[in-house]
RNA sequence: GCGAUCGUAGCUCAGUUGGUUAGAGCGCCGGUUUGUGGUACCGGAGGUCGUGGGUUCGAAACCCAUCGAUCGCCCCA
């Protein structure tokens, strides 16, 4: 045997890739709960469950998000297969269910009300809820344009952070694009009255004067505000029916008890978004306010070569969403029923027994096998189970002991489930 | 892509103006104490101080680079 096979070589252990994460205890703890929370309030609104593939040909989402933005030129996780063919992990879940949509011919049972959940990537520099790979809740209307669809949406979502204890201190922020011609008068307006100041705005939004003038609107430099101020509000341009649209997503809202907030500053960079915008912000999670957002968007099937389709959809972050569950102290794991610390290794079997019958009864239960036996029953008192129950020889004879705080109801099932092992 | 702060034991962190062999608590392993008991004590394992280079008689500490983390900017579909 040669050197080389004997002594294994030691590698560097490979580092997770940026950006993504290893959850693992409370945060997965609080991670399940709120896709649990989903998925029991998506059935509630009828909502059929759809699985799509994390990626797609990068055309899917280039094409719908427009080719020149940033969000195409840097922010995909785009690759090249075997074939030279570019792909892309899914930064979103709206491109790849409107391919689904088209490709699958689910005109059929349009109007459909879509839901699912899973990883996203997108090539950024992680902060504070913001990861490489994150995962989102996602809910789509899709073939229906009244209002009513608009409003279902909002109602799940306000339901959905309602039942996961965390709707304290989000607010419902709404806002209307408008239809096409409203928007595009809209932009026109704020372009021209952004220009007349162009020399006075921070460099940023000079940027944005010419790739994006409506992020203008909600930028974060003092510099800006002054002009932000008195800018053209959409409402001065939204046409009879636009306004009507809203003003029926509005009344909704209101008999639904939906509570909400207009601001007029919400807007969507993309031009396909129409109508309504909206999102829920909460003011903890620092610069990461949002915690759901979405809208309606008209002319997505359209920009990807299907049918004119209006739909509308919203997407919430679930990292996002678990720490304020967390923080709300809303996570109660399951306290452990039955602790087992077995005193003497000749009564293994009989451990092993007792841990199938406390399990087979429906009750949870682990065990202290492992390292000094006089040392077990301490490492059991420091597990705060309902019942520490121990196993021991006294005077020869195999003895179970159970301790508890008080006499609760899983202390009697347990007694009751450990009955048929006393010697 | 840009900026700020930070990387020391499995975890949380000390480590003085640059000075012998880098420490504590928790956790882990073993021993003693207690013996219906969540106690206390003793001992042990575990670190190339993120990595690479530089300054210096001497670097965990100072400088540069790099990787990573955190928070923010840009962006946010």
């Amino acid at each position: 045997m040669s050197k080389s096979d004997s002594i294994p070589t030691r590698i560097e252990t490979p580092q997770a890739i940026r950006g993504t994460q290893d959850i693992f205890g409370a945060e997965a703890e609080a991670f399940a709960r709120v896709v649990e929370t989903f998925e029991r309030v998506r059935k509630l609104y009828r909502f059929r469950r759809a699985e799509m593939p994390v990626f797609e040909k990068t055309a899917v989402f280039s094409r719908s998000l427009g080719e020149t933005t940033d969000v195409v030129s840097k922010e995909m996780y785009s690759f090249e297969d075997r074939g030279g063919e570019s792909l892309t992990l899914r930064p979103e879940f709206t491109a790849g269910i409107a391919r689904a949509y088209i490709t699958n011919g689910w005109q059929q049972h349009a109007p459909l009300k879509l839901a699912t959940h899973g990883p996203l990537f997108r090539y950024e520099r992680p902060q504070k809820g913001r990861y490489r790979q994150f995962h989102q809740l996602d809910a789509e209307i899709i073939g229906a344009g009244e209002p009513l669809a608009d409003v279902e949406l909002l109602v799940m979502a306000d339901q959905l952070l309602k039942e996961l204890g965390i709707s304290d201190g989000v607010t419902l922020q709404l806002n209307t694009l408008g239809d096409g011609a409203s928007r595009e008068a809209w932009r026109a307006a704020l372009v021209e009255h952004f220009r007349a100041h162009r020399a006075e705005l921070s460099e940023d939004s000079q940027e944005r004067l010419e790739k994006n003038p409506l992020r203008i609107l909600d930028s974060k430099d003092p510099r800006d505000k002054p002009f932000t101020a008195d800018a053209p509000r959409i409402d001065d341009y939204l046409s009879a029916e636009a306004q009507d649209f809203f003003g029926r997503v509005t009344s909704g809202l209101d008999a639904a008890g939906v509570a909400w907030t207009r601001n007029g500053s919400l807007v969507r960079g993309l031009d396909y978004y129409r109508h309504t915008a909206f999102e829920f912000v909460t003011d903890r999670l620092g610069a990461q306010g949002t915690v759901l957002g979405g809208g309606r968007y008209d002319g997505l099937m359209e920009s990807l070569g299907g049918p004119v389709t209006p739909a509308v959809g919203w997407a919430a972050g679930i990292e996002r969403l678990a720490m304020l569950v967390q923080d709300a102290g809303a996570v109660v794991e399951e306290p452990l029923v039955a602790i087992l610390a077995l005193e003497d290794d000749a009564l293994l079997d009989l451990s092993v027994r007792a841990l199938a019958a406390l399990r087979g009864a429906g009750l949870s239960a682990d065990m202290i096998a492992s390292g000094s036996p006089r040392k077990r029953f301490d490492k059991a008192a420091k597990v705060n189970a309902v019942v520490l129950v121990s196993l021991s020889t006294r005077d020869g004879a195999p003895t179970i002991t159970l301790r508890a705080a008080e006499q609760t109801r899983a202390y009697l099932a347990v007694e009751a489930a450990l009955k048929p092992l006393h010697p």
